[in-house]
DNA sequence: CCCATTTGACCTTC
DNA sequence: GAAGGTCAAATGGG
């Protein structure tokens, strides 16, 4: 694998602080919730937070190489048309799916470490292999899961996935081991942001639900209700920095370290 | 027998 | 009406 150049790698990091900076000061908005404009202002937060992600994937990707977040060239654009979902009281009733909570990669296998049942086959236009439909084996337990498997044309190994909603069950324990994975943290990083683009405040869809074991304790906490959060943004950041896989371990290797990104 | 896959029907969206 | 997504009966394997 090719080796980040400084430059690249300093301004990965310069995104990447940003993302950190911003995470901090929305951290703090959060606490004093529904203060005047407190929610505006989170709005803008993750905007900017999710820019700064999305900077650092694309930088990670070479020009012209399929981005490993979202097997696109242009990382952020993507995965926007279609989407969610669906009651169904009979056979066949359901709403069309939209693509706003999906995520996309191209794989040379459909294996991710989750347990999928497939329940459907279509051929599809214009494609010359059918499109296989997969949800989570732990749907009697409420999780939502899908994933649809399209064998792309130009290769005899190569699927394009596309993963709709996030794992409830038990399943959702693998994601933070899969982050010795680079591929599977860009894929946490898309959870977070589509997460972020489909929550309602009621919506079971958050961090808290990806079960992190929290591993800080933010001074400021004493007062703060965490209820129903069981793990703070600085939890997130340190969990997905202390699990970089080596390629980006690399870029924190010389001028920065892992305690550059602690949090105070 | 249980469970996963196949496949045609049914339904929604465009 | 075409295309895509889902359902569920039928089927097959362990």
């Amino acid at each position: 694998m090719e080796e980040t150049s400084t430059p690249k790698r300093e301004r990965l990091i310069s995104e990447l602080i940003k993302g950190r900076d911003s995470t901090m000061t929305l951290q703090n908005l959060l606490r004093r919730r529904f203060v005047d404009g407190g929610l505006v202002l989170a709005e803008d937060l993750l905007n900017k937070i999710l820019e700064s992600f999305s900077d650092s994937l694309s930088k990670l990707c070479s020009s012209g190489e399929v981005c490993p977040a979202c097997d696109q060239s242009t990382c952020s654009d993507n995965r926007r048309e279609m989407v969610v979902s669906a009651v169904k009281d009979r056979r066949g009733c359901y709403k069309r799916r939209k693509r706003e909570n999906s995520r996309v990669k191209i794989d040379d296998t459909i294996e991710d470490g989750y347990g999928w049942r497939k329940y459907g086959q279509k051929t599809i236009l214009d494609a010359n292999f059918p499109r296989c439909y997969y949800r989570c084996t732990h749907k009697d337990e409420g999780c939502r899961a899908l994933k649809q498997v399209q064998k792309l044309q130009d290769g005899p190994e190569m699927f394009q996935i596309t993963y709709f909603g996030f794992h409830t069950c038990q399943n959702i324990k693998k994601q933070t081991q899969m982050f010795s994975d680079s591929e599977d943290l860009s894929t946490f990083l898309l959870n977070f942001e589509d997460s972020r683009i489909n929550q309602s405040p009621s919506s079971p869809c958050t961090i808290t639900d990806v079960h992190i074991t929290p591993s800080l304790k933010q001074e400021e906490d004493s007062k703060a209700q965490s209820d129903d959060h069981d793990m703070s943004f600085g939890d997130i950041w340190t969990d997905m920095i202390g699990n970089l896989d080596p390629l980006y371990d690399d870029i924190f290797k010389d001028g920065i370290s892992i305690d550059d990104f602690k949090f105070n």
